[in-house]
DNA sequence: CCCCGGGTCAACCATTTGGTTGATCCGCCG
DNA sequence: CGGCGGATCAACCAAATGGTTGACCCGGGG
């Protein structure tokens, strides 16, 4: 059986030595490269590529300091041709952060906290072409479905997290490129999913729901 | 010269793994345990004691999921006789972190993206009963004291919370017992302090700075 | 003793938000 | 095809919030 090829992707070095090490004791698992944003990731991608030495999987943080973040790297990667698998390995379980991951199409979502031996299957399933979902991940998306979740879109998401910055009405609007009206209706439709009835409270129901990240990240 | 013996604490088995792999790179510098918890990293401190085996340096991280939180820790360690010095080793570099971390006692606190090098400097200096600070925490410092902060009074902090919640300014009038006027003149004053002008960006603003805990707790 | 800052309140007005109704467009599904 | 739900927008109105000015009380420090 061959080796797995990994492309680490994290911005902090602690972190990538830790998923070094772990991973290099673990049989047919190996680390091919290492990037500390996004921007770094495509490279070495690439760059192996062309070398005719291509990864299996590529292991995502997904908040980068500086640089492309990892979710705009995710996306970018599943562009190129061959593009590997990517495995995102955070720290955050709200929604509107698994949701994106997914949607930019991650095959993949652990916690930084799960235990080597569940990080190791997750790297498996991805390489395999598998979904792999961390414990965790799993029972917070069982526990969504059996307690009929408010079922927010994805668009009332991105309304919501812009809202929990402190923008207005107005600078949302103008920020993604809609009307005030629509801002409006979505918050209208947000209020009504989350039983609350202003903009605070909405935050505040969301933060706790962790529909969202909490306002200072 | 004698190893330098560190105790580590974080509740990521990928950071402790990390941060083994990378101080045991430096000579001079073993790991002696590691614990996932403040309770955990107390234990451990008194086995090795008891054991005749104490530790030099303690790591500590300041999130911790569950269990005792790394300021509570640090507290603690210093409260045994021939407490170590604490290093912290965190995520977040907002003034309350690092003032809290600093008033239980901790000698150092550096930033987990820190490279390397810098990691060992501030494991030496801790050891050496040093002050250990990373420079980004440095700079920040002197920027603080350069700008002073905008010092809430505790009244104002009060407030803050309430509307953290999503309560409206009647709704904190009757919780607080004080009119609706007074509530908005509070939030004028709470709002040039912070130096935003709408009740959502204040919490923004507020959870961003850890003058409150984020809405979600 | 007097001033200052924090906390309290009122009145007023502009702007923003909240709430409603109705409408168009589009993609998906049966 | 017809219908449904998501996303978009308009117009309108009521209520809440933001912003200002001025005022009072009280305790502590110069």
């Amino acid at each position: 059986m061959n080796q797995i090829r990994i492309l680490l992707v994290d911005d902090h070095p602690v972190v990538r030595a830790g998923l070094r090490a772990m991973l290099s004791d673990f049989e047919g698992i190996s680390v091919a490269a290492e990037a500390a944003d996004g921007d770094a990731a495509l490279r070495e991608l690439k760059r192996l590529q062309t070398l005719g030495d291509p990864v299996d999987v590529v292991l995502m943080d997904l908040q980068m300091g500086a640089g492309m973040d990892g979710v705009t790297a995710t996306a970018q990667i599943r562009l190129l041709e061959a593009a590997p698998p990517v495995l995102i390995l955070t720290t955050y379980d709200t929604d509107a952060d698994i949701l994106a991951a997914v949607e930019a199409g991650a095959s993949g979502y652990m916690l930084k906290d799960a235990p080597p031996e569940q990080i190791r299957q997750a790297v498996l399933a991805a390489a395999a072409g598998q979904t792999a979902l961390a414990p965790k991940i799993a029972a917070l998306l069982m526990n969504r479905i059996a307690n009929p979740a408010p079922a927010l879109t994805s668009r009332e998401i991105q309304l919501l997290e812009l809202l929990a910055t402190g923008m207005s009405n107005r600078a949302i609007a103008k920020k993604t490129f809609i009307s005030e009206a629509t801002v409006k209706t979505h918050l209208v439709h947000i209020y009504g999913k989350l039983g609350v009835d202003n903009r605070t409270a909405a935050i505040s129901a969301a933060t706790q729901r962790r529909i969202i990240r909490a306002p200072g990240q």
